[in-house]
DNA sequence: TGTAATTCCTCTAGCGACTAGAGGTTCAAG
DNA sequence: CTTGAACCTCTAGTCGCTAGAGGAATTACA
């Protein structure tokens, strides 16, 4: 029914010494140990632990996760914040995908400013990097 | 002719502990001195740091700076290292913009499963963060 | 039951790329 | 000549882990 350390990081893809970095910071409960003091979880944990896990794999800060941890654990409120945090995060990403997106077009440009097969001394690609002007507009 | 490092850092955008720390990892040639110990910086300093400014900008690592800096240093070599670089760092950057672009899709379907009025209890947003089984694939 | 391999424990330090702050010195303007 | 902004060095902190040392417990198999 309780399970090591080494387990519960196979079952939910968090390394062992990570697991014990978020016990020490707080986003786990501590589990009970073993006489020989070894640390012993049972579901609960794993379902908090794949739950954080999800959290971060969708690239939410650590913080936010705290914060629907906290959600959580009062079931009889209501819920808003927790889309609201779920839509902060849905613009951050856009906002990152946007400012690659800019990123993206002006490597394309700088990279067919070059084919490789010229010297250092006249390459567009190096001028490219090294002057913001060349750039079509800000990023 | 010459200026400060809080010059340099207004004509640059770059922040003058920044200037510091690129200087004592090499990035930055060692100015010259006043006799009183201030640095004092000349346009070969200026045009150095915009490009690694603009390249950082650009999302470059580290490395990739040095890099191109080391090859700008070698004007006969062939520049096909720095186009295989700017290559590099578009596939890099398109690889990320198609990561964000499923944790997108991933949260747009998240936020929608759940419009703020309930409680906690019965919160798709929670049930959705918590368990990866919910989503459509992988990310 | 013995022993060897594996897993576990704590603790400290390191990563990248800066950023913040303390405590003191120099510069430039008026 | 004074004042206040900008400069100096140095240490430590940030985030979210990751690596390694040195040792104890557990598990698998003979």
């Amino acid at each position: 029914m309780d399970f090591s350390i080494g387990e519960l990081s196979r079952q939910t893809g968090v390394k062992v010494p990570t697991i014990r970095y978020y016990e020490k910071e707080g986003l786990i409960e501590e589990p009970g140990r073993t006489e020989g003091n070894q640390r012993r979880y049972d579901t609960v944990h794993l379902d908090r632990l794949r739950f954080i896990r999800h959290a971060r794999d969708l690239g939410l800060p650590m913080q936010s996760i705290r914060d629907l941890l906290d959600l959580g654990a009062q079931p009889d409120k209501p819920c808003a914040e927790a889309s609201r945090i779920a839509a902060d995060q849905l613009a951050a990403v856009r906002q990152r995908i946007a400012h690659l997106t800019k990123l993206e077009a002006e490597l394309v440009r700088i990279s067919a400013s070059c084919n490789g097969d010229h010297t250092v001394a006249d390459c567009n690609v190096l001028k490219a990097f090294g002057d913001h002007r060349l750039c079509n507009g800000e990023h």
